[in-house]
DNA sequence: CGTTACGTTTACGTAAACGTCAAGCAACGG
DNA sequence: CCGTTGCTTGACGTTTACGTAAACGTAACG
């Protein structure tokens, strides 16, 4: 078993960063391997290899958070990638900066439209909710 | 073809609801026909019938309208058809009210956990477009 | 009267995002 | 040494949300 965390003052190793198994962050996020796997297939993780046994960084852990969250947004896993790909991007030549900016424009317009969206659904489950209460104190006074 | 809207002050008709064809809406919506069909297979709509050909209401189209906001929010088609549901849901007993209630927050739980991971994400486009603008001012210093 | 436009159903195809085996290697406990 | 546990790579299955094509009806247009 790998010996995690807790290891404050030793190591040789310059760097201290902590180190997860690919069923520890599936257990930490309650996804599967499987799903861990896929997303590595399809370029959104690159976790270190130590023989065959994938070993994931903290930076790994962090882009698997936003993966979550991406995924819960509703985008798809290359629309995640693209965003992704933005994060850490050379700094590039001025032509394809610019591109970036326009790109996320578009990205910050879909979040902002998204978010009316939330607001509106909001106000009519408020609706829904008060008329359902309504309805529960008639019922419940024929009771 | 249906002579729409317009009439103002005659026709027998009771109810001087609009009536859409299928084309009509698609083209407003930007979706296509196909996609229409296939939200009444699974229940999302259920349009008037001239014969064989669909005629939707102004209500149908409230709910298609329902429909795209849902899938703008990422959801499913059967989540989607779980909160129409509610909408145009008959009385029913205390118990089922209850029930219903429990769903309606859960269905807010999502949509704010939604809003706060774009509000995070909203926040890291800002951090990385200011980013792209400061190479960008680097870079076209130097052409 | 042919074609163009719009409508229908039925059915097979497809992309995305995994689920679900199967088969195999590696270490560790008893 | 043998079994359990945890990791690996295929590879095929599944669900969702349509796309796409075939084959047909019908109403208007020139």
């Amino acid at each position: 078993m790998l010996h995690n965390a807790a290891n404050s003052a030793n190591d040789a190793d310059s760097t201290d960063e902590e180190r997860f198994t690919i069923t520890q962050l599936a257990r930490e996020f309650g996804i599967t391997t499987r799903a861990m796997r896929f997303y590595e297939a399809q370029g959104l993780l690159s976790p270190a290899r130590s023989g065959t046994t994938r070993i994931y960084s903290a930076r790994d852990r962090v882009r698997l958070k936003l993966v979550l969250r991406g995924k819960r947004l509703g985008l798809t896993l290359k629309e995640i990638a693209n965003i992704l790909d933005m994060y850490d991007a050379e700094p590039g030549e001025a032509g394809q900066l610019r591109y970036m900016l326009e790109r996320l424009q578009d990205q910050r317009d879909v979040l902002e439209k998204q978010r009316d969206d939330i607001d509106l659904t909001l106000a009519e489950l408020d609706v829904i909710e008060s008329q359902c209460r309504q309805r529960l104190s008639t019922v419940a006074a024929s009771e």
